[in-house]
DNA sequence: GATAAATTCAGGGTTTTCCCTGAATTTGGG
DNA sequence: CCCAAATTCAGGGAAAACCCTGAATTTATC
């Protein structure tokens, strides 16, 4: 049996590798990396059974080490280590995992007992995925209340601050068809157009921003990894 | 020597004690409580010398409980814990500690090196503030840069997604005066308006929400807390 | 291939946000 | 008490965001 512990904190390394080894029977061999990079590197090196990435990582993203690993090394079982909820990311692993992959979904608060119980289930073949996130799943897969590619790429250009004029230049629209797309995503996400609700008007555009941080649909992190993938694409590429 | 313990998970709990028990000299009482009214409570019972607070807790936040535990028991060396260097919470604790107060502020990846060395100095009389702090807190001091109250509470409204009318009613002002609010808002936040910055255009507005969370000037759990509030007095005292 | 759904785009109208100037008022120190 | 700074408020104007309807296209799905 062999273990690849992948995070940037060694507290949590050391957290995991003592509880993996005081739960999991037989021989157990864990090697550890510090970023995602690291993670590919060592797990084509060892092909182990299990790899626990954390999300948040120097270089590489759990999530895109993940897409690396389990590209070149299918059977991988994978377990992501999140400190929230993050709709983003439950998204995002949903893609990178084959159909029939298996994979673990575990908050950082989860109980030794959950973690453990999760290790197994991956190796055994099942999924498991942490209590409080399967909520989380099934909006994912849910046509009324999931965005689009086109509505989550607008939900980004606009919690960035960019007026629907940058936003269609930036993706080769009419303004026309951005307050196409913003109009839907409003409609998804339950914000009410003026004078429709009761009590509070809203400013659409900064509600959406409000509410979908407040659903985990993006986060800081991942907005500011943005800013800059839409920002360099002007200054290097200029019209 | 005694030493009050404050988080509501139990492995930094965990991590803290063996921690501080390695690295304090000396005979060491340590006393532990699982969110903030505990912490109040065990400290003004135990009259610890030093109280460990993490932010985010249930029923009182770290920097409440300190507020609380300072105004009764002045002398205790307060030493938070946080996941982020949020300026919101540097801003919060500068207010609540009193001028000759001690107080240390470490992030949650500090080494435990840092930790014990916060938690030397602030026995000792010093304050310690985690580097890469440093420079939020000169910000907090900064007049050009510093928000002032008015100006933060527009900001609260509009990342909540009110429009500048709600905002007007809520805080008994004119469409005007808040308008002038969010112009000193956005010119101390260096957006810039129509047609003045070279490449991009931006909605100040959500510009302002997303410039805000980078800093750490707001963050989404402080925004639900607001926004309990604030709809909160709508339904109670409505008019 | 046909149906349904999503997406782009248009025209034209209303409201909101943002801009500029400028004055009365409040606030905090010296 | 007075100055300087911050704040509130006003009027009027330009731009952006939002609303509605409706049609042509593309995209998935059966």
């Amino acid at each position: 049996m062999s273990v690849l512990i992948v995070d940037d904190e060694e507290r949590d390394r050391l957290w995991l590798k003592g509880l993996l080894t005081s739960r999991l029977e037989g021989p157990l061999t864990i090697y550890e990396a510090h970023d995602g990079q690291e993670a590919v590197d060592a797990a084509m090196k060892y092909k182990p059974q299990l790899v626990f990435l954390d999300i948040k990582m120097p270089k590489l993203s759990g999530i895109k080490a993940a897409e690396q690993i389990l590209s070149k090394l299918p059977e991988t079982g994978v377990v992501i280590l999140s400190n929230f909820s993050d709709e983003v990311y439950v998204r995002q692993l949903w893609k990178v995992v084959p159909p029939n992959g298996v994979f673990g979904y575990v908050l950082k608060n989860a109980s030794d007992d959950q973690v453990a119980e999760a290790a197994k289930a991956v190796l055994s073949g099942d999924c498991w995925i942490h209590p409080g996130i399967a909520r989380v799943i099934q909006r994912t897969q849910n046509r009324a209340t999931n965005l689009t590619a086109a509505e989550y790429e607008a939900l980004v250009c606009i919690a960035l601050g960019l007026t629907d004029h940058e936003i269609a230049t930036r993706l080769y629209l009419t303004e026309k068809a951005v307050q196409s797309r913003l109009k839907a995503l409003y409609a998804k996400l339950g914000i009410p157009g003026r004078g429709e609700s009761p009590d509070v008007d809203f400013n659409q555009r900064c509600r959406a921003v409000y509410l979908s941080n407040r659903r985990g649909l993006i986060n800081q992190s991942e907005l500011e990894e943005w800013e800059s993938r839409l920002l360099a694409s002007r200054t290097t590429a200029g019209s």
